[in-house]
DNA sequence: CTCGGTTACGAACGACGTAACCATA
DNA sequence: TATGGTTACGTCGTTCGTAACCGAG
């Protein structure tokens, strides 16, 4: 199972094609092929339909392997280069869209102010893009946010030592249409709305899978799916009934349309941490420290 | 980054010697050599230390990826050959100390009741090996203990899709000899013991380390390590004042010189859970549904 | 007939072993 | 000097590309 025939084997499923998997590759469709047939004959079974070209269902898990792995292989070179760089001079932030608060670029801007040569460039990513960035060195540090029990740290995928650190909690609120029967409650409780329809917006919102994972429940279906960043859309979706969404409290003032209601129980909080290597540059320290202080 | 130079990088750390390791490896001490100077020059820096033979910082740090790395790699491979097997005339159960319990037991005789043909084996392996078999299939399901919030998940090294399940949440108890001022109490606080003296036995008791983190707290500093996995060893121990042992409840009855006192705050539990693949034998389920029935 | 995956084959490359080499305790 | 890692080099296996092939639509 080299890394190269993993890597060809995840292309061609992405690309439902050996031709263009080849292309993207670099490489012609035989050595597709023949890496494909390789695989194949080394795990003792066929792992691709063709014609229509797709996983079989070896296939399928074997694509729940080769993704992390080739993360993290690409993490761990990434891990040990960083030791040996010595430029400091630039500071990548790939953050969640939730994350991109005042917070944020207040201590974006103390650290510009303090170290004037620094480029600095911000990338909003989906949550796990952002984990992904920093540990393939394509970021130097991410922001993420979730739901968890108070001072529960967040989910996050694990492809190799990383540093978390806590910048936030805050409540965690529903936003629902002005009109709706509930608007007008000062608290509510998570279980009662597990049948409710759901907004999912899993780059925005709470992602109702860990919606589901820590209120223990099979609900909180996806009655719609919003894949945008803006939470004013978001708003817009919810206002004109079209399900409920789940965000961190300070977030939802001033949404036309739309009232916020505080979640009461189970006590949850919309949390937000920084991702960074174990080998922070200079950087991304004092970034971290300005997000404390 | 070739697995098979990771798995020689691994060995040459592991057996602190490039002909040790090529002779685990089955290679010549050259091919080895040239192995170590193709990974160091892959990454563009030096791994290993010559004379004597150790990992530099680079190396330690291949080294936190390297071994979960191989392990995912493995358990790729047993995960794809699973799902071809048929034989299911086996089961392999590899358990920690703590969880071959008389619930377990009852439930092996059930399976081996309903199932007379059944090649059953009983493996105790420490928490992370248990795990670690299962994955590899080398074992078919695997027992864990730990601590935990209740009805919090365990955390368990994260190497591919597995399947948890919890069958039991005790109260968790301190182990303290039978003359200590504080063993005639109904119930203890954790936080008060964080400086204590402390008995580090991880394959038995709560890991000292799971429970800093549960507590959250920088304490619980191992005094004395005991490395066996029988429970009449540790209270030996801890009778004679070598320190105190977190351990679940049930377990702790019948220790001489020994006395037990639950631990009241946090809000903890020792808890045990059932790990096994995502395409389990049928064998497999039966067990765990005799562990839950 | 065409599109797209497979197979055959040769050239280039890489990996391993043997053996000579060299550095350190 | 002996032990143990390095280097040189020859052999063999592997991998890739070219090109002929073949099966499905």
């Amino acid at each position: 199972m080299d890394p190269h025939l993993l890597r060809t084997f995840v292309a061609v499923i992405e690309h439902r094609s050996f031709s263009a998997a080849a292309q993207g590759l670099g490489y012609t469709q035989s050595a597709v092929s023949q890496h494909i047939a390789a695989l194949e004959s080394d795990l003792g079974t066929q792992l691709v339909e063709r014609r229509p070209v797709g996983p079989t269902v070896a296939g399928e898990r074997l694509m729940e392997h080769a993704r992390p792995l080739l993360l993290r292989l690409d993490a761990a070179r990434a891990d040990i280069a960083r030791l040996q760089q010595v430029r400091p001079a630039r500071l990548t932030v790939a953050c969640a869209p939730a994350t991109l608060t005042p917070a944020l670029t207040k201590a974006l801007a103390h650290v510009r102010a303090t170290t004037p040569a620094l480029a600095v460039a911000v990338r909003v990513r989906g949550r796990d893009d952002a984990v992904r960035e920093v540990l393939t060195g394509a970021a130097d540090v991410a922001l993420v946010d979730g739901v968890a029990a108070p001072s529960d740290p967040l989910p996050l995928p694990d492809a190799g030592p990383m540093t978390t650190l806590a910048v936030a909690e805050e409540p965690l609120a529903l936003l629902l249409p002005a009109d709706h029967p509930l608007a007008r409650r000062r608290s509510l409780r998570l279980p009662d709305l597990a049948d409710a329809h759901w907004l999912d917006a899993p780059e925005l919102a709470v992602p109702l899978g860990q919606l589901r994972a820590v209120a223990r429940s099979d609900g909180f279906a996806p009655h719609v799916t919003y894949d945008g960043t803006d939470i004013r859309g978001l708003a817009a979706l919810v206002a004109s009934g079209h399900g409920l969404a789940a965000l961190p409290l300070p977030s939802t003032t001033g949404l036309p349309g739309t009232a916020a209601v505080r979640i009461g129980a189970p006590r949850l909080v919309h949390r937000t941490e920084v991702v960074h290597p174990r080998t922070p540059t200079s950087a991304v320290r004092a970034l971290v420290a300005a997000l404390n202080g």
